[in-house]
DNA sequence: CGTACCGTATCATATAATAATACTTGATAT
DNA sequence: ATATCAAGTATTATTATATGATACGGTACG
């Protein structure tokens, strides 16, 4: 590791963090030397670092196969940072009124840099797993509620997210054309949510509305994902857009009073 | 810090990981000071510390105010514990199932040595926050979910949960004598499901039936929180608990093929 | 206007983390 | 059975790295 950064910085930490990090939705249960692959460090390294998270309970180890996986204590860290986003606290009921409106899957989607991350989800139809788990991270471009966000943007700041904010095929279809995405957002910005097909898994249509602050910048979105096979665009936006809108609306913090 | 353990244990990783569970429902943004006093560490390693995590972007610091909060990091780790839990993957399509057939909160639970955790949570019916977020860690023996549990334990196992697991009073009305408790596993030793009332908020009764393993054992359980004002104990066993059966039967592992 | 508190920066010191090496175990193949 | 190999575990000398005391600067408060 080369001189990273001055005497504020611990290092034997990062690198703790980095284990932790090693592991991913493909990399579910790991062991000592595909555990130092991954995070980069040595073997030795690898070994105290795994055993003190093991000791401090971040770390489970199957004692048979001797390998780490994940432990209750990482829910509780999502637990914690539950209570700390203001945003969430407003949005659960809210949300949840409109899931059982229209019965389909509702999701809260955070803007973290240049990816969205979906922070609440719930799901009311049977789909694929990745759909149903909080925390997943996708690049903003590629996604409805990425690209409401980006669509109350100031037309710099717009331009700059589609230029220059990163894009991954996830699906064959996945647009991975920059003007295409432009056009998308465009739209975005004149209707006032946005809509997009096939972008993580095919014959899924996601649309999404807006939860800006009171500047009037987004910085979330309310979204919700159907089944191309039970729905078409003209009915989404008969029957959900409304309701969707109303709840990004009530949702976004402009005047309202309270601060928990 | 009393010289803890050998020289495979690496202080500095563990210091780190005090300064992130100093975050907790009450204590959801801390200042520099407010860490070092949750975390007992002196301000120096509180400095270093919170600055290492911050670069590494397992804090956020809220440039004003200069205290710190949980970042979206958090929720990844969420993200990647979910695919390392066999069982999520196992229950999710049929706890949405479940939510849909009665409409009501439905929760999975996994015991996490003397307590549980929820794991996944489906709400259906405004409620509380706190009956929304998952990674919330609660006394086994408090709950539905944790009685349903002990129930399937051997009588011995059973006789040590119940005299030695914690108790914490949450409501005027949480049961904190051990006879009582006792006789409430029993029941559900009998039945095959537990029951509860008013044990984490006044005038909700909880229904859990348990999910066991292959040797019969349960290490989980599928839940349903309802409100005592809609619903009677009678209604619950006639309408909700042939249905939550079912579903626990169908999550438990027994002669399940599949390994994901 | 002075005081008190909190966050930030600096530095000499030795503790505590390091990386190399050697040992143990268990699995696979011969 | 026995050999081979890879992965996990244990030990140690060395020095880099984390430490905590102290001093500085800003902001809030009375």
């Amino acid at each position: 590791m080369e001189k990273k950064q001055n005497t504020l910085y611990v290092g034997s930490l990062a690198k703790g963090l980095r284990l932790l990090r090693a592991f991913d939705e493909s990399h579910t249960e790991l062991s000592l030397v595909e555990l130092a692959a991954r995070s980069g460090l040595d073997k030795s390294a690898v070994q105290r670092l795994a055993n003190t998270l093991h000791i401090e309970g971040m770390l489970e180890k199957d004692p048979a196969t001797r390998r780490y996986r994940p432990s209750h204590a990482w829910l509780e860290l999502a637990y914690a940072y539950y209570w700390s986003d203001q945003l969430v606290g407003q949005a659960i009921p809210k949300l949840i009124d409109l899931s059982q409106e229209i019965g389909e899957t509702v999701n809260l989607a955070e803007l973290s840099t240049d990816h969205i991350i979906y922070v609440s989800r719930l799901p009311c139809q049977r789909t694929y797993f990745a759909a149903t788990v909080i925390g997943r991270r996708l690049p903003a471009l590629s996604t409805s509620a990425g690209r409401a966000i980006i669509s109350t943007f100031s037309p710099e700041d717009r331009e700059d997210a589609i230029e220059t904010w990163p894009l991954k095929p996830f699906t064959a279809r996945t647009t991975m054309d920059r003007a295409t995405i432009r056009n998308s957002i465009k739209e975005a910005v004149q209707q006032g949510y946005a809509i997009s097909s096939d972008q993580m898994i095919l014959s899924e249509i996601g649309v999404a509305c807006p939860i800006t602050g009171p500047d009037g910048r987004a910085f979330a979105a309310v979204q919700c994902s159907v089944s191309a096979h039970t729905w078409t665009r003209e009915r989404i936006r008969a029957e959900i857009l409304p309701r969707l809108q109303d709840t990004a609306n009530a949702i976004s913090p402009s005047s309202q009073v309270h601060r928990r």
